[in-house]
DNA sequence: CGAGCCCTTGAAACTCGTCAATGATCGTGG
DNA sequence: CCACGATCATTGACGAGTTTCAAGGGCTCG
């Protein structure tokens, strides 16, 4: 199970013996949390930085009159919040979408993997590259339409699922339309126009919680997309400088 | 003037002698930029981590058709790309707004302040800080309307430029309404109407490049603004955990 | 003084949101 | 195993928010 983790660390960065020693300590006791649940919740002391081994979890966050901003989708071999291990208060929560197995690293952990070179450097990588990803659905909900959006974030995690083989042409998408419209930005009545388009196109076909891209060629034209942000080569490896 | 940055990351860990020195033997050598120039540019392999002493930057995108998106504002004090300097190449790119001084840091140097744990723990709290900030932006341009995205900018700006000593209930704002409607995700047209909105109202005042915030209670709570996602505390250090 | 950029304004078209109602699907308990 | 309720998907009509196009006005700098 770990394997997810350290390969993508590995994708990274070159670890040693003890470096992957150190990681699997900090593995041990998995847990399993049911659908549409909380991991964390926006206002509390991180305690734990939590890592997604086995499901589909998301990030969030309300505005004051109470309408939800998807911020990321979290998939196997993702840390949930390892950006906010030194800050005081979550300022969003994490959720799971569908049936998650994860970790729940404490803080003081972290830190020590932290003073391993190496470690620290992947642990960046990871950092860098969330940031990098937040960027480009920034650039997607801010300046594209609501269907080049769409079809954007099914790009994305049409990729992200296929570095963790759980994609070929077609993945699970446990998420409802709602979860959609609050990923781009759009209300659900508007999402499930716009899906119908991707599929009177013949771009995608959605049924049940399978998804499947029937032209990504068009799909990736259609909405921009260019997975240079997400830094991962054809190896998983060869995006990086180190 | 390199205190500015010294002053932010002991906002976040207090620092020792020898980390001040090795800071200050980074900041050596800084150099002039004229306004609307580019610092690092999409595609680059990036050899430099850029450090703005003073003027206001941007971070920014264009999508395949051409449309820009700002993803972030460069304050004196802040790194421009410590978030870019283990990958292979810039998926974006940074420009100057106003004159800038700006210094140009091997990513070398950068490997040598990570060694020392505590300005390995600052750096990290940057480039945690620069996410947060990252993801009120998708919130922002995701779930609220123009006028109030505007004014939330505008919020954000003076509690940053308070920080760094630049604002007191006004400041000089470099920015066009073109670059402010890019940041916002509206056509320039709509943003000159929510901006007369805003003055209408009475909130703020804008002639030149000087804004004056009229009503800052109202602007907060018309936009949604909480400073929190800045985990900046009213001394500049009591909303981290370290 | 002129050129260029920036700001402002109006009108028309389009994208998208809201409201409301209907239909489909799924899990659960009877 | 079926019925039920609940959640989710779909559709139509209408209105609000926003874009685009186009033109005019103002400011700044050489």
């Amino acid at each position: 199970m770990n394997n997810a983790l350290v390969k993508k660390l590995e994708g990274y960065v070159p670890l040693d013996a003890e470096d992957k020693r150190l990681l699997d300590s900090v593995l041990q006791e998995p847990r399993t949390v049911v659908p549409r649940v909380d991991i964390a919740s926006e206002g509390e002391k991180p305690v734990f930085v939590h890592l997604i081994l086995d499901g589909f979890a998301c990030r969030y966050k309300f505005t004051a009159e109470g309408s939800r901003q998807i911020m990321a989708y979290l998939l196997p071999g993702d840390f949930c919040d390892l950006h906010v291990f030194v800050l005081k208060h979550m300022d969003h929560s994490i959720g799971t979408i569908s049936k998650c197995t994860v970790v729940d690293i404490p803080r003081d952990q972290i830190l020590k993997l932290l003073e391993r070179p190496r470690l620290s450097l992947a642990l960046w990588c990871c950092a860098l590259v969330d940031a990098a990803v937040l960027r480009e659905w920034l650039l997607n909900v801010g300046q594209r339409h609501a269907a080049q959006r769409l079809a954007h974030v099914l790009c994305e995690l049409l990729v992200r699922l296929r570095i963790v083989g759980l994609a070929d042409n077609s993945y699970e998408l446990p998420l409802t339309q709602s979860d959609l419209a609050d990923t781009i930005g759009t209300s659900n009545v508007h999402l499930n126009r716009v899906l119908q388009e991707l599929r009177r196109a013949k771009l995608i076909a959605w049924k049940g919680h399978h998804l499947v891209i029937l032209d990504i060629e068009q799909l990736m034209k259609f909405s921009g997309f260019n997975p240079n942000y997400l830094h991962v080569g054809k190896d998983g490896a060869d995006e990086l400088a180190l």
